[in-house]
DNA sequence: TAAATTTCCATTGACACCCATTTTTACCCA
DNA sequence: TGGGTAAAAATGGGTGTCAATGGAAATTTA
């Protein structure tokens, strides 16, 4: 499997649509056919996105899991995995229409503070989309966290 | 398996109809003929989705795994799962009409504390309908504990 | 016959699909 | 190496279709 990697930024216009960087749905039509799976992070202000198939090996392997080991009332009444059934409710399945773009719903849009402009952000088996004023305040962040972190190694 | 996804708000007019959601019902075309089995949850003030033939697979697995560990008594009797012969005495079997409603039942109405809309939320190989306000709230409380959970992994 | 429930139809509005235009990228050749 | 050209990507907007909803008619139940 490819990776997903560096940033592009691409218009949200009018209606909410914003095209996926080409080289990103080179590898999504590879291994997932069609449609992302879209949810708010929990840690930051930005989208996670998975494939499709992504989600269905997870709940496939949870279903047999529960059954095998004979926790029925688990299965029954959701008393497995609350975190994952939250990310489920708040996930969307976004189709990309003929032109390569999605539409982002009103709550992920709010979630990550993006308005006319989005950054779609490679991480490897995944990508997020931020608002790219968001982004480049957390990369700065991020960056002198790191600086700090390898100075204090480099002095111990 | 197609997972439920997404949280929808649907209306429910007087004479207690709701549209189930077109992408909810997709997903149960294609896998349960038709036909919803709601029942109450036991741990919150939601009710609980499944399609028909989920039911059949926990029945079925029941049965063998009571056979094969020999536990005779509990197959005669009750199958030795007393929560879930009761949620199957509290489920409903509720058809889709035309226009892809249900008409929700008063007790489960009730339980829910639904009563002009009602928030379908999706779980994965479930899905779960809840009053919106209910659900909010219950939301909040879910993230709210997970960030601390995910606070407190990074810390350590 | 009255009440309640189910079926049918009609309206509204959102969204997926289609086509046109602009912008960027890649490629070729002088 | 640079300009010119062709292809692909990104963007903008119009429109038909389907989902959601409301109400009336028809059927069932008490």
């Amino acid at each position: 499997m490819e990776a997903f990697l560096s940033t592009h930024f691409n218009k949200v216009d009018r209606k909410g649509r914003v095209s996926v960087p080409a080289p990103f749905r080179a590898i999504l039509a590879r291994t997932d056919a069609t449609g992302l799976i879209v949810h708010p992070s929990m840690r930051t202000k930005a989208l996670q996105v998975n494939g499709r198939n992504f989600f269905d090996r997870l709940n496939r392997r949870r279903e047999t899991q529960s059954l095998e080991a004979g926790e029925f009332e688990k299965l029954v009444d959701s008393g497995g995995h609350p975190a994952i059934d939250l990310m489920m409710a708040l996930a969307h399945d976004l189709p990309i229409d003929g032109e390569g773009r999605i539409v982002l719903p009103r709550d992920l849009a709010r979630h990550a503070e993006i308005e006319d402009r989005a950054a779609f952000v490679g991480c490897g088996n995944r990508f997020e989309i931020w608002s790219p004023d968001v982004f480049e305040a957390h990369k700065g962040r991020m960056l002198a966290e790191l600086r700090e972190r390898l100075a204090a190694e480099g002095a111990a």
